[in-house]
RNA sequence: GUGCCUAUAGCUCAAGGGCAGAGCUCCACUCUGUGGCAGUGGCGAUGCGGGUUCGAGUCCCGUUAGGCACCCCA
């Protein structure tokens, strides 16, 4: 009986069981299209980071949750609600948020503390952070970063640090950098201006947003949308009032420095970092074509104290990957695609289908790259696809030619083709393709 | 984590509660050993689970995913 099609179809969809499997929230895949702009990515900082002499690190994407309780701060959203915790196991593991603290756990572990200092470090790989995702925000994404650590905190680390990742953005083609700096001071001068920073605010009426950062990071504060708490910030206490000499001559060093590489940098004093374990300098970097901030870092004298090494001043970088991708392609950055092989192999029956793959390996051995559409039966079928590819030439080996030890050498653009001997086709290809 | 918006074919988009459609892509044929162009045909979808209804892509609830604004951050 014919029953409603719709009816048998559903019935038929619906048997074999649920429809698929798709990433996890936040998690993506990435497909040949984009591995364009990661080529580029992974290139440009490996050449930036040879060039600087920054060695590469990779550290395990899980390490125990105390390493960042400890290091980025236990207060921070990141620990607190953002990790991604490992069931199972007595020890407390976690899939890591972020790279610093793996990076300078690392250096203390393997005692890169004996190595020449400073040691200059690089990484690039995926962090996990159990956020709400939005655009340029995941909850797998991939940072690079670069972290010179060790030899106390002379102000042209900072400066070096910066630079390069103006450099490595540039290099991707970013326009219209801007470096936000500022200084938070040291643990000698920073308690005085929070102190300050508190009892002004507390006499405010603030947001309840920032009435809850009063307490937990009131700096944050500086930072908020609120109409109102704008108003209060013009009054508010300035950290380069507050700061110790010694913070205070490192932040002209660096500025400096940046000043004589001709950066352009603003100014900026209600930056303010989100990690526990910065110091003195921080700065963000922000491109045209995404809101957010592009790269972030700062140095960060203590972690490796907190960590339980020995004292070892250091300053850093991390630079959001995927951000990074947003903007090229904002700006519709060119990226030199894979140059397609101009010469086609095609071939016809089953004797030649035999012998197919041996000569694409002779031609791969001389050194012509090949396009092919082997499991195709017909001629034409694999033709069409030698257009589709742009091919200059196309190889055509048929019955006929497997006999005759011979092969057709096809010009795609006028059509002529002439029939050549095995033993010679390949300085004819060669001869063809100048 | 909070609030709001969205979900139809591989892609871009249609369909007043009443037969799920188009363009592009892909595949095939016209042309059985010769591509592009053209013509013809084909594959292929209402994210998932419930509910209301004679009838749901459309209305309601839940869920998953995406986006926006917060929070926070790269």
């Amino acid at each position: 009986m014919p029953k409603d099609k719709k009816t048998i179809k559903k019935v038929v969809a619906s048997k074999p069981k649920k429809k698929g499997y798709q990433s996890v929230k936040g998690m993506h895949d990435i497909l040949p299209k984009d591995q364009l702009y990661w080529d580029k990515i992974r290139t440009e900082t490996k050449n930036l980071a040879d060039y600087y002499h920054y060695g590469r690190i990779d550290t395990p994407l899980v390490e125990q949750a105390d390493l960042f309780e400890k290091g980025v701060g236990e207060a921070t959203d990141i620990v607190e609600k953002q990790m991604f915790v490992l069931k199972g196991g007595k020890d407390k593991l976690v899939l890591r948020p972020e790279g610093t603290a793996s990076v300078v756990r690392a250096y203390l572990q393997h005692g890169l503390t004996h190595r020449p200092q400073p040691v200059k470090l690089y990484y690039i790989g995926p962090m996990f952070r159990k956020e709400r995702p939005q655009e340029g925000r995941f909850r797998q994404f991939h940072q690079a970063g670069f972290e010179i650590i060790g030899d106390g905190n002379d102000a042209i680390y900072d400066a070096q640090i910066v630079l390069s990742c103006y450099r490595l953005l540039e290099s991707l083609k970013i326009k219209k950098l801007d470096i936000q700096i500022n200084t938070i001071g040291c643990k000698a001068c920073r308690p005085d201006y929070r102190r300050r920073l508190v009892d002004y605010y507390k006499k405010k009426k603030v947001c309840n947003n920032c009435e809850r950062r009063l307490k937990t990071n009131p700096l944050r504060i500086l930072d908020c949308k609120d109409n109102k708490c704008q108003e209060f910030k013009k009054d508010a206490p300035v950290i380069l009032d507050c700061l110790c000499a010694d913070c205070k001559s490192q932040f002209k060093g660096v500025l400096e420095y940046l000043e004589e590489l001709g950066l352009p940098y603003s100014l900026n004093n209600y930056l303010v970092r989100g990690l526990d374990y910065y110091n003195q300098t921080v700065f963000e970097i922000f491109a045209e074509g995404f809101d957010g901030a592009l790269a972030s870092g700062g140095r960060y004298d203590y972690l490796a104290k907190i960590l339980g090494g020995k004292d070892a001043s250091a300053v850093g970088v991390g630079i959001g990957l995927e951000r990074v991708i947003a903007v090229m392609k904002k700006n519709e950055v060119k990226l030199t695609a894979k140059q397609k092989p101009k010469v086609f192999f095609i071939h016809v029956g089953s004797l030649a289908k035999k012998k197919s793959l041996g000569l694409i390996e002779e031609l791969k051995n001389a050194g012509v790259r090949i396009g092919e559409a082997l499991g195709k039966g017909s001629l034409k079928a694999q033709l069409r696809q030698a257009d589709k590819d742009e091919a200059v030439i196309a190889l055509i080996f048929g019955q006929k030619e497997a006999f005759e030890k011979s092969i057709i050498i096809r010009d795609l653009a006028t059509g002529s083709q002439e029939s050549v001997l095995l033993d010679k086709f390949i300085k004819e290809v060669k001869k063809k393709l100048k």
